[in-house]
DNA sequence: CGCCTTTGACCGGCGC
DNA sequence: GCGCCGGTCAAAGGCG
């Protein structure tokens, strides 16, 4: 249900941390291409905004940003880091090594080509052995793993043992590596993002906190674990937290069936991180047409068009989020 | 016909 | 032990 056309008949509390993240945009706009003339009701927020905002998000601690949101915590990432070309390059890098070759599958899912006309975006990371976002990430951590671990046993025995379902109860106290996630915030209208991978619903739950509901989406490719969560936002409709979990064993279907050539080179299986960021160099250059957007990447720049309160977000004490942040914060040169 | 969404049921983990 | 909650399953139905 790439619904969405709820927007704003809402009148939700405005949000200044909220707004701040993820309406921000540079000036000029962003409309290039997409042209969503559709204000969002009456709170004039940001037409929509290409991926390349998405690339430029900003960098906050999930917490905040989940407060800001008005989650319950419940986003499954810890932090929400900036993209955006040059710093999302190091960033991914740096995530890509601490997270032994990291989600950029899911990274690949998140660089989607939004067929969102509108959205800016944030996105993080989550790292196996990451620190968890309190209580809830504590609970998803071996649960995740588990469903992961079981849909792999399945997809491998392919015949289907019966076994296979026998197999989510062991290991019960070991501690296995999570799959990498990566969370995107944002700003669309659509659930759904089109990012060039083929997904099947398989579930949606009530979120607690929250009058959206949350869907659960799985790669439809032939042993392909990787799932997504798309939920929004309570207090902001328009806010869609995307989730991506696992990486893709295969090739982005968009750069395969020709259909979508806006995608980049086939990803290596395995979605490196280089192939990440030539998404998102590719996606960002489609996106805006090749012009407009670009500048200002800087995430110091950027930053520093955030609210103070969430420029004293920017070092959560999540230890990954300080592996993969310092190279932006400190002058986002080596 | 194949693929996808919808939706209620089910399962397992966790907190009280 | 019980209830809550997140996540998944799977049948049924819709759509192109």
């Amino acid at each position: 249900m790439s619904g969405d056309q709820e927007r704003s008949h809402f009148g939700f509390p405005s949000h200044d941390e909220l707004s701040s993240l993820v309406s921000w945009k540079p000036a000029g706009g962003a409309t290039d291409g997409t042209g969503d003339p559709r204000g969002f009701g009456p709170r004039a927020v940001p037409p929509p905004v290409s991926l390349t905002d998405v690339l430029r998000g900003s960098i906050i601690d999930y917490g905040a940003l989940a407060r800001a949101f008005g989650l319950p915590c419940s986003a499954p990432s810890d932090v929400l880091a900036p993209g955006g070309m040059a710093s999302s390059r190091e960033l991914m890098a740096d995530v890509g090594n601490a997270g032994n070759s990291l989600a950029p599958s899911s990274g690949c899912g998140g660089t989607a080509t939004p067929m969102t006309p509108n959205s800016s975006t944030s996105w993080s990371s989550t790292e196996a052995a990451g620190e968890e976002d309190a209580e809830r990430c504590k609970k998803d951590e071996p649960k995740q793993e588990e469903e992961v671990e079981k849909q792999r046993v399945k997809v491998e025995e392919e015949g289907g043992d019966a076994s296979e379902k026998v197999n989510k109860c062991k290991k019960k106290g070991e501690k296995r590596q999570r799959d990498p996630r990566f969370a995107f915030v944002t700003e669309s209208e659509v659930d759904h993002l089109d990012d060039g991978f083929r997904w099947r619903k398989y579930g949606q739950k009530a979120v607690k906190n929250s009058p959206y509901p949350r869907s659960y989406y799985r790669c439809t490719t032939q042993k392909c674990p990787v799932k997504k969560r798309v939920e929004r936002s309570y207090q902001n409709p328009r806010i869609v937290i995307t989730t991506y979990e696992g990486k893709h064993t295969h090739e982005c279907p968009a750069t395969v069936r020709g259909g979508s050539t806006h995608l980049f080179p086939p990803p290596p299986p395995a979605m490196s991180t280089i192939f990440c960021q030539n998404l998102m160099m590719q996606q960002t250059n489609q996106l805006n047409d090749g012009n407009s957007l670009q500048a200002n990447i800087n995430p110091n720049v950027y930053l520093a068009n955030l609210p103070p309160s969430l420029q004293q977000l920017q070092l959560p004490d999540y230890g990954l989020l300080q592996d993969i942040i310092p190279s932006f914060i400190h002058g986002g040169q080596p």
